[in-house]
DNA sequence: CCCTTATAGTTGAATGTTCAACTGTCGCGG
DNA sequence: CCGCGACAGTTGAACATTCAACTATAAGGG
């Protein structure tokens, strides 16, 4: 079966590449940008983000984690760091006994306005302001093909 | 200088979070592949990969840490695990005293290339496989303009 | 030759992630 | 209302990565 491999032409390995190796300096550009400014991992600043788009500033453990793309383990570790430091708290859910819901406290709020700022600039000196708006264009169109594999029946219409 | 933060429009936006979850799903699947089918991590078999293109299956640890965009600290970790499953050896360099030479071994190698298939195979279905031609090129293009500004005197014209 | 600084690489502690096993609750068929 | 499989979430151990400190050699003055 490793016979008939379907290897990657010379534009694929090309593309492949420099996505590959791009990305790893990417994420930690940015990983290191926020932990020095903020103190904390980048897919941690990502969880406060989403449960600040609540209305409630909260979600279900559950919903957290898939709209994170995170493991339900990965999303327990981290927003038990986040309550220690008292940006998150956890509540038991009214409907479901088994349930946990995740609210950002008015600390963590006020963590993630102050990090915001940089983050963005990070996002823009090291990926955006580098291509051109069809670029952009092209890599949203992208990133959607790649979800709507990877992404079992994801995009919950909210 | 929170105050003039210039935020992501709503195209960009749409492209950054699409490129981040793509990301994270597309990385999560590569890691399970291989964590599952050789048991190593997706950086374990870039490692091994880049040994078996240089001439002498042999590269310098400095060497080895930019082409594989990581850290020395992380490589050196990293080599450290690969030498106790003899997939690569440590070997003292002739011409400065201090470096070290990663050698690929004849059983690194035969894992390298029991791994390649299946790791080509999980980067074509959920990657390559999924986007168009010119998706692929713009693609290049995109992590080459990436690199760029994130490389600081990268590609090492060999 | 000694001193200083830069380079090559390693190490250990702290932190984050993964994996598998676990607790507790829900929901449903009998 | 009992039993059973699915679901929600947590936990601890193993492993990976980061960060800062460290050893050792190199290279260039004075």
């Amino acid at each position: 079966m490793a016979a008939d491999t379907r290897w990657l032409s010379a534009e694929e390995q090309r593309a492949w590449r420099a996505y590959l190796e791009s990305n790893l300096l990417l994420f930690d550009a940015l990983d290191r940008q926020m932990q020095q400014d903020s103190g904390m991992p980048h897919g941690y600043y990502e969880i406060l983000v989403r449960l600040s788009e609540s209305p409630s500033r909260a979600m279900r453990m559950s919903e957290l984690a898939s709209t994170t793309r995170s493991s339900r383990s990965r999303l327990s570790h981290a927003v038990a760091r986040l309550e220690e430091r008292g940006w998150v708290e956890r509540l038991d859910c009214a409907s479901d006994r088994r349930g946990q819901v995740a609210h950002l406290t008015d600390e963590g709020f006020a963590v993630l306005e102050a990090a915001a700022p940089g983050h963005v600039e990070a996002v823009r000196t090291n990926m955006i302001d580098r291509l051109t708006p069809e670029q952009i264009a092209t890599l949203a169109q992208i990133g959607e093909a790649l979800l709507d594999h990877l992404a079992p029946g994801a995009c919950a219409p909210d």
